[in-house]
DNA sequence: CTGACTTATAAAAACGTTTAACTGCCCCCC
DNA sequence: GGGGGGCAGTTAAACGTTTTTATAAGTCAG
């Protein structure tokens, strides 16, 4: 591969003058740009990134970190990220944490030491403490989705809380009382908040509200026995699924146990994805903005990247309420 | 942060012995070696990729195109490569091509700007020349999926011909002669391939074939009134849809026609993914083996930077047939 | 006509590594 | 006892850029 030297050397210019030419750095005669040019064209030169990036301390790269790239969610994610930061003149070193925080931990180690300019985490955990050491060492980060915590890092998520609210309040609605509300695990804040809104509206609609209610699945490979179980206990006539995988989960659960779907049950879901589509009767699902999600969390990043020092971030997005036929009036 | 000169002044060493300690180059005493640990530790040193990079001329760092990052199968696709990269020490550059021909060019391009040691493309067109070209420079390319055409480039993909030989061949066997044949668009190899094997084993089946029974229905936005024409006009006993947004269109034309499935149409998909599970009656699907793809892919890229020069790959894997209860005897 | 200022270009330093070449040093053997 | 040969370490070059600093020529005023 051609180097500057090569072109300085062919154009007769020093390597300086090359760089002046193709960075637009100072003024050059015109001459000496066109041979330059000239030189740059029959070489077929391109620059080097990596000599760039060590000179010039800037990587154009971003590291991102998603636990399931295989979830349209988080795909969906990443495709709004990885159009934004290429807007911007970035690329995006894509990481898949498999849902395991070591290994998270690990990546994102690797990504700093790649020089990464800033980094997107949707982390396995709530508010990972090595995040706020690698901000803390001058590598911009920004969480995503899974917002949990308070330290001093940029968030961009969705208003849990709101979302699992409006679902429940349309159930509610539709005059369902008995609600099941699915989970991943309440280990996760975000999950929490829609436990928490879910507790609420039914609060505020005079239901009483029992805990055994709200059915933890597992995150990575979310049991199917623990649906069957609570439907066939509580018997319930609605069941929000508070995640996209989980909506499968109940869609499993009421056809393994024969029940008239939307007729005997109803179905609300989480996120909007393509497949959904399959299911008959479509899926009534609390929708969040993912376009929106990834836009807003890689402005962020970059404004940090030109030197933001405003203070955290901490963006809530709502949700909106797609209604289909999953959901049956009572 | 901390850089190897702080650590050699730390601990009293010059840069060649504490990089030698790190890297294992030569022998270094106890004495010394200990000294530059512990001074890696307090400076909590991690080195600067970017300049390991830079001199040594491997940047660890795989590049990645693809059309669709939402789609299951190149999002699986995307995750066995990740991982298997990982697992060898590679990172992802990962860029989504958005079935533009013009965008994967010029993404490609940066990558190897940005001295990526290896390329892996599921192009948008048929082995596009100018992957050729890296190549050429000494770029090592692997295409995956799209593999049509036959310059040097190593290939791995599909048997696309038997794939669809075998779907067809077991909706005949089913009792099935009036067979409607989806495809994204005959512009791709593999597609062409596809319906060929479909033509095939039609006419092994001593059935007529019509060309107008294959439907092309496009690849960005598949276009569902192609395929409620193709219904209303030839009255299928059966749909094979080649790719699986097509099944997704299947459905959606099945249902607005209002047939009864599978009794009055049966319909056979492409490709295993867990949304599939929506489906009621269960979708049989021709699956393709994404994992063996991704690895194969990746083995043979790393092979080739390893110094490889055995000629080209061509690597064609065979699809399996999923039968469950989309596909209804005749 | 000389000295101060511009100006266009070149030379050199710097980014943070790895690695080849070099330097003392001690040991051993003839 | 002196020269050859590892040995353990250091120095310095190299990777390919960008950017600061230097240089030579030209311009202009006094």
């Amino acid at each position: 591969m051609a180097t500057i030297k090569d072109v300085a050397k062919l154009a007769g210019v020093s390597i300086a003058t090359v760089s002046n030419v193709l960075n637009g750095g100072r003024y050059v005669s015109p001459e000496l740009r066109s041979a330059v040019l000239q030189a740059v064209r029959t070489l077929g030169y391109v620059p080097n990134g990596v000599a760039q990036s060590l000179r010039s301390r800037k990587t154009q790269t971003l590291g991102l970190i998603v636990p399931d790239i295989t979830n349209p969610f988080f795909s969906g994610l990443v495709q709004t990220l990885e159009r934004s930061a290429r807007d911007r003149g970035y690329q995006m070193l894509l990481c898949n944490s498999e849902e395991n925080a070591e290994l998270e931990f690990d990546l994102a180690l690797a990504l700093a030491s790649r020089q990464v300019d800033g980094l997107i985490v949707i982390p396995t955990q709530d508010s990972p403490p090595y995040l706020r050491k690698l901000k803390a060492d001058g590598l911009p980060v920004v969480l995503l989705d899974r917002i949990g915590g308070d330290d001093d890092l940029d968030r961009v998520g969705v208003d849990n809380f709101q979302a699992a609210w409006v679902g429940t309040e349309f159930l509610i609605r539709q005059g369902h009382r008995q609600i099941l509300f699915l989970v991943s695990t309440l280990e996760l804040s975000n999950i929490r908040d829609r436990a928490e809104g879910y507790r609420q509206a039914l609060e505020a609609a005079g239901i009483p509200h029992d805990p055994a209610w709200v059915v933890e699945c597992g995150v990575d490979l979310p049991s199917l026995e623990a649906v069957l179980e609570a439907i066939q206990q509580h018997r319930p006539s609605a069941i929000f699924a508070s995640t996209n995988r989980l909506s499968l989960l109940a869609v499993q659960a009421i056809r393994r146990l024969w029940l008239r779907f939307p007729e005997e049950i109803s179905l609300l879901g989480f996120d909007d994805f393509e497949w959904s589509t399959l299911l008959e009767p479509y899926l009534s699902a609390v929708v969040q903005p993912i376009e929106a999600l990834g836009a807003r969390a890689c402005q962020i990043l970059l404004e940090r990247l030109k030197g933001d020092t405003r203070p955290p971030w901490r963006v809530l997005l709502p949700c909106e309420l797609a209604v289909r036929q999953s959901v049956q009036r009572r």
